[in-house]
RNA sequence: GCCCGCUUGGCGGAAUUGGUAGACGCAAGGGACUUAAAAUCCCUUGUCCGAAAGGACGUCCGAGUUCGAGUCUCGGAGCGGGCACCA
């Protein structure tokens, strides 16, 4: 018995597709553009089982779509800049740009291995020149559009290395290398004006309709549009006020303190004058600047000899607080403090012991006490003179009127989304294109002088930027009055590059920009596909760029991906060596599983613990090499595997079982058509005039498959579309007998297999279409249709219940009249014995579907 | 801490709008072929009671809506993703 060989196979068909540029496109055509992207990888040396999920699903998209006739544009890059090049470069001694330019011919080969239906001649990589000096451009046109600005922001300082870390290196609050505890730091850097788009961003979601609604609901909660107001507290003996915005002024009466950030220029202010202010303000500093960090804390204050005055009571003082948990960032920095009706002031009231007295009643309670849990929800509002009596929504707006009247506050829309810092204090990245000057101050590098290239004659021996360092490169003249200045040496963030990558790729020729009629026709990118956990910021960042970038002008799109499909993660079970007190984890080759479903070390036999499948990474060993996999088995196996057992939304585990029934699966479809053991029709033999009832059997399980194929397809249903195949297989395979309806009926069967399974497994595909006597390729040929007529069922079986429960089926006419169903379900012996000589006290009936009879 | 998900046999999963729970695959057991093994092919397989017919139970847990709930509502548990300088 002959075993396919997909080592012949995948290279031949590779190298055919090539030579025809079969997945080279242009705009130049007659079929409808249809944009099919996979998130570029970032080139970390080799490709990860997380990579071949998505470019499969990528590239089944795209097979799928380009055979129903679009035409279909399916590009790969490089996220090229980035930390672990500078983190080689530091452990390793290796240049990043070398290291990331090696990496990046690695994994092209691997990538070209697996079969992908790119266009090559689009690649490109961010951090070439020819690709970063067109987003240096697009910066200076967004500073000129009023859409770039200069601020003072945190970062987090290892005092130690002298160098900004990345939140990823602050680990439980201290340098990852240093080890010493993280101080926030105030740096001037840019930031860019998101938040001027916030409403559009939040308020197009509701077309995104082909996005999960999960990931339009987790930016819509990013965003965070909130309507509430702001309240000028007057400070006792002070002329300046306390601002603060609140999205409960309904609640104003259940105030018992107020408090600030700990870098609210107040507190900084009174800091001067009080050494423990000081000290505390210190503390809370010495805290990371990620949200979770700052939200996990202990929440702490520190009393200001500062109080408040209530705007709707004379004599009412309310004491300031600074506060841990008091953000910056977010509203004005101020908060005033209801514990009633918000948990964490109401956290913080009993810690500090504070009043705590409810202003809202839940409906139908006349008295109401909070004890350890304040009351979010709806209801009457109490102790509050005016606003007594009233909802919360109208006490809302009846608090703001009174703010409007004293003059001591007004209406206010805030937003949790804060604008996009995007200077990065690092060596690998695009340098943004400023010049400093002491006279004419900060001067944009003029067009003409663009690309601002990045120096690669740096060394890596200290920590902190190279570019700081470097003898020549950040000196020049400046450009407005000739004096010598300094080169910015800065870098962008790196999601800067991938907000706008998508675009570039319409460019034929990846020496210039995009034109705008590239961009016009390919936009937007008509079916995106990456992991979940970007669900939030590289999307959100690319949807601000489109805008930006319409607004000044290169683009007329303001959605970049008008549909999204965010796969699971790639997980395996992990393995440990129980001699080992930390640590001790062991690669999947290392161990062996025996009979009794123990583990035990290949080499030494000493027993091993299998931990839970968690998500393959580098640090639990807990990964496969897809390149031995696809060795072992080729890229086609590898390919089905990735789609076959999971929905692509959800996590996949890897299971060497899974793999090889894979493989078993390739070389039964391959065995089926090159080694038939039934006769096949000669290619291009007219079908017989008659079919005998296993032939029509046959013929309407191969068009409902191709039915529901596409539709799986269509909805990214690959897991099912993969069982509905393997079913048409399993039907041709007990399909037996020779005459000549049998025979065209198998051809048929198996050029529909062939067709059916090309978008998953096209190596094979394209060797079934050739063993059955085609002469043209199967990618070249447009996707099977369902003949409607072997659509439609005669009968159908209905479930007959008895109080909900199932007690028989019976077959009927499709459509049949609902009293003679109900009939046909009373008469049967099996209902009556359920019914146990009770009477029916009624009968459902859902035509072809279920008869439930009710006593 | 906050936001968003997920949870169905021994395992991965299937189940159009609420209508026959377990498609397809894996694993396991039995059989055929073989000197033997591998490969391949056939059969069985949610749990429990029963010789069988048949019955009871069963989709993370607890309530609810409904003739009918894996699916809808409320509450809870466990696991995972994100939290703005990892990409």
């Amino acid at each position: 018995m002959d075993r396919y060989n997909f080592k012949i196979s995948e290279t031949k068909w590779q190298q055919e597709w090539e030579k025809r540029g079969s997945f080279e496109v242009t705009e130049n055509s007659m079929r409808p553009k249809f944009f099919v992207l996979e998130m570029f990888p970032y080139p970390s040396g080799r490709i990860h089982m997380g990579h071949v999920r998505c470019y499969t699903i990528g590239d089944v998209v795209a097979r799928y779509k380009r055979a129903s006739g679009f035409n279909v544009l399916h590009p790969m890059g490089w996220d090229a800049f980035g930390l672990p090049a500078e983190n080689a470069a530091f452990e390793n001694n290796v240049h990043p740009a070398k290291w990331t330019r090696e990496n990046i011919s690695a994994m092209r080969e691997q990538l070209k291995s697996m079969g992908l239906s790119y266009d090559w001649r689009r690649e490109l990589s961010t951090c070439e020149p020819e690709y970063y000096r067109h987003e240096q451009k697009m910066f200076l046109d967004f500073l000129e559009a009023g859409l770039a600005y200069k601020r003072e922001s945190w970062v987090n300082w290892d005092p130690v290395e002298q160098t900004v870390l990345a939140n990823e290196q602050v680990i439980d609050g201290c340098g990852w290398r240093s080890g010493a505890p993280v101080v926030r730091r105030l740096l001037s850097q840019w930031f860019l004006k998101i938040t001027e788009y916030a409403d559009d961003l939040l308020e197009s979601l509701s077309e995104l309709d082909r996005w999960p609604d999960q990931v339009r609901l987790m930016q819509a909660n990013w965003i965070n549009r909130s309507e509430g107001a702001t309240v000028n507290f007057a400070l006792s003996g002070r002329e300046d006020t306390l601002e603060v915005f609140t999205t409960r002024p309904d609640t104003l009466f259940g105030a018992s303190f107020c408090a600030i950030a700990p870098n609210h220029p107040l507190a900084l202010a009174l800091s001067e004058d009080d050494p423990a202010l000081a000290q505390f303000i210190d503390h809370c500093n010495r805290l990371g600047t990620s949200e979770a960090a700052i939200e996990t804390v202990e929440k702490e204050g520190y009393l200001t000899s500062l109080t408040a005055q209530h705007p709707f009571s004379e004599d009412w003082e309310l004491p300031v607080y600074v506060a841990n948990f008091v953000l910056m960032e977010y509203g004005t920095g101020g908060i005033f403090g209801c514990p009633a009706h918000d948990q964490r002031d109401l956290d913080f009231a009993r810690k500090y012991d504070l009043k705590v007295v409810p202003v809202v009643a839940p409906n139908g309670k006349e008295t109401f006490e909070i004890t350890d849990e304040a009351f979010v929800g709806d209801g009457k509002i109490i102790n509050s003179k005016f606003l007594n009596g009233l909802d919360v929504d109208a006490g809302k707006q009846r608090a703001i009127e009174e703010l409007e009247r004293l003059g001591s506050g007004s209406s206010k829309i805030s937003y949790r989304l804060r604008d996009w810092g995007v200077s990065r204090q690092r060596y690998w990245g695009c340098p943004v294109p400023i010049i400093h000057c002491s006279a004419c101050g900060t001067v944009p590098v003029p067009e003409v002088d663009l690309p601002v290239t990045l120096p690669e004659d740096v060394d890596f021996i200290q920590s902190g930027n190279p570019l700081d360092r470097h003898p020549t490169w950040k000196f020049v003249k400046c450009p407005k009055c000739g004096e010598p200045a300094e080169r910015e040496t800065d870098t962008f963030d790196t999601f800067f590059e991938s907000s706008w990558y998508f675009v570039q790729f319409g460019a034929q020729d990846q020496a210039r920009r995009f034109s705008r009629s590239e961009a016009d026709y390919w936009l937007p990118v008509d079916q995106y596909i990456g992991g979940i956990e970007h669900a939030i910021l590289h999307l959100l960042y690319s949807r601000f760029f489109s805008r930006a970038l319409t607004d000044c002008g290169y683009l007329n799109v303001k959605e970049p991906f008008a549909g999204l499909l965010t796969q699971g993660m790639v997980c395996h079970e992990t393995y440990r060596d129980p001699t080992e007190v930390t640590g001790g984890w062991m690669f999947p080759e290392e161990v062996l599983r025996q009979s009794d479903g123990e583990f035990i070390n290949r080499n030494s036999g000493a027993p091993v613990i299998a931990g839970r499948s968690e998500k393959m990474s580098k640090s639990k060993r807990n990964v496969v090499d897809p390149e031995s996999i696809i060795r072992t088995y080729g890229a086609d196996t590898a390919r089905l595997f990735m789609l076959s057992d999971s929905p692509a939304a959800r996590d996949l585990e890897w299971t060497d079982a899974g793999i090889e029934g894979a493989w078993r699966y390739t070389n039964r479809l391959w065995r089926m058509v090159a080694e038939p053991s039934d006769p096949i029709a000669p290619f291009r033999t007219a079908a017989p005039s008659k079919f005998d009832n296993h032939s029509k059997e046959l013929l309407r399980k191969i068009h409902r498959t191709i039915s529901d194929v596409s539709a799986d397809f269509d909805a990214f249903r690959f897991n099912r579309a993969v069982a509905r195949i393997r079913e048409l297989t399993n039907a041709l395979a007990s399909f037996t007998g020779g005459g000549d309806d049998r025979a065209w009926t198998r051809r048929f069967g198996f050029e529909i297999s062939a067709q059916l399974v090309a978008p998953v497994m096209p190596h094979l595909a394209e060797e079934l279409w050739s063993i059955l006597g085609h002469k043209t390729l199967l990618t070249d040929t447009p996707w099977p249709r369902a003949d409607e007529c072997f659509l439609s069922e005669e009968t159908v079986t209905l479930a007959i219940q008895v109080n909900g429960k199932l007690r028989d089926t019976i077959e009927l006419p499709v459509d049949v009249d609902s009293v003679i169903a109900e009939e046909r379900a009373l008469a049967l012996e099996s209902v009556a014995r359920a019914l146990d000589s009770a009477t029916p006290r009624k009968v459902i009936v859902v035509p072809n579907k279920v008869i439930n009879v009710v006593f």
